[in-house]
DNA sequence: GAATTCCCTGAGAAAACGCTTAGGGGGTGC
DNA sequence: GCACCCCCTAAGCGTTTTCTCAGGGAATTC
């Protein structure tokens, strides 16, 4: 089930219509408050465990509808912890968080059940939007919930990552997209530069905050070139996307 | 929830229809006093503290909607107030009050949970406007607050920063347009330009008391151009806006 | 009706802000 | 190992915005 706010947000509800519940599982505490943080904005229910351990005792009885899980625990590693889990909650979608170099053939064979993995650092959108996905898929959530944004004639579809503008497809590269999909879930509504580096690039970023201005302009090459502009600069505010009003010529 | 007063201005309310109530911690005493007052304008039920450990234990039983948190004080840090503050109260919102020369150091991530930031220093109309939209996407206010302001067919968006009249859009400037929409939160209401200058202009602001004048002029050249005016003076008294009233030919 | 006070607005300087280009470095695939 | 693509830094440029200053106009007072 899903249920749109006022402010044109789309929620995912389970089909009782009681709030999503995610249990975040992560050693270093300031990666679980960043989580807790953005998953909860999501509307979501969030619990949060700092080892093994406390992983399986919460998920007993907060029964989640999905699991964000780091593979580096202080206590035990994560297969194990994935194994305990999976006998408490048998179904549960996970999301792994390991890091970058880890071993991608043993990530391989996890997600293989219908889990998804993302490298630290990660970007706040990225995990959001791979946990919705995982949630939809599961079912725990309404199956019909969609998984393409459209603004005016821009579509952005998040499974395939295909996007197009008035039927035509427009390739975008990896970080293009993840901004687009940040101002496409936030149709109308101003986002300032520093809304939009927290959300879209990675938590440990430290660079030049231009890099906004910068994929800005890319994507405006992609997707306003030759056409009427749907995104907007509000000089002093931030950007905005919202669909094109026809030239009155 | 809202309501509307005799004044004609628009209440945040609690779903409950108390007062919203809002926690607001500073060390430096003036800033807290500055904000308690204006906040409490708002129809607000305020409480300050003046270093970490007191905010954390205001906190537990004022169990306030929205939190103002600078992040400089003298006894803990920001982040670890904040992380003992959500410990209390998982959802609120907080608004953080920071330096400007900071902004670019190390506060990645304070938006990330849909709270937001304001540099100091700042304006009285920015922290309200910044709070109300806190509040509003948390939910501790009705949801169906709008963000629109309307005075007779003027109309300002505060998400989107749109304004318009009679249909046709029109630009403003980011001083402009808190100016103007401190107008129209206070309809058919003369304020004085030094409450202007209070209100819209940061509380450092030393610059010479006619800026508000020229503003209104511009103010008055975007939106009364041409039509029945909406902005007035009262001479000695300030200003007021209200909706035209369409002129006797 | 003259003096005074208050308000409005034009011009212009300084600063802030945003956009763009060029290029380096790292990673990936062939 | 080479070529390509992607991400980001850095710097320069043009524009927009903000504010000061000053002159003139309008309302008010005496």
């Amino acid at each position: 089930m899903t249920t749109t706010s006022p402010q044109g947000r789309t929620e995912l509800l389970r089909p009782d219509g009681s709030p999503v519940r995610v249990l975040v599982v992560d050693d270093e505490q300031s990666i679980t408050e960043l989580l807790s943080m953005a998953l909860r904005y999501e509307g979501w229910q969030i619990r949060s465990a700092g080892d093994g351990a406390g992983a399986v005792q919460t998920a007993r009885d907060f029964r989640p509808d999905a699991i964000v899980l780091d593979m580096m625990l202080p206590d035990m590693d994560g297969l194990s912890v994935l194994g305990r889990l999976r006998r408490e909650l048998q179904d549960v979608p996970v999301l792994f968080l390991t890091a970058k170099d880890a071993v991608e053939d043993r990530i391989a064979g996890l997600t293989a059940g219908g889990d998804d993995y993302v490298t630290k650092p990660f970007s706040l959108e990225e995990v959001v939007a791979r946990l919705r996905g995982l949630i939809r898929r599961s079912g725990a959530a309404d199956r019909r919930s969609e998984s393409v944004l459209v603004v005016g004639d821009l579509t952005l579809d998040e499974d395939s990552h295909e996007v197009s503008r008035g039927g035509d497809g427009i390739h975008l590269t990896a970080t293009e997209f993840e901004l687009l999909r940040f101002l496409m879930r936030n149709p109308r509504r101003v986002l300032s530069k520093a809304q939009i580096l927290d959300r879209v690039w990675s938590y440990d970023f430290g660079g030049q905050a231009n890099v906004v201005e910068l994929y800005i302009s890319y994507l405006r090459r992609k997707i306003d070139a030759g056409r009427e502009p749907m995104i907007h600069t509000r000089r002093g505010a931030g950007y905005l996307i919202k669909p094109a009003v026809p030239a009155v010529t």
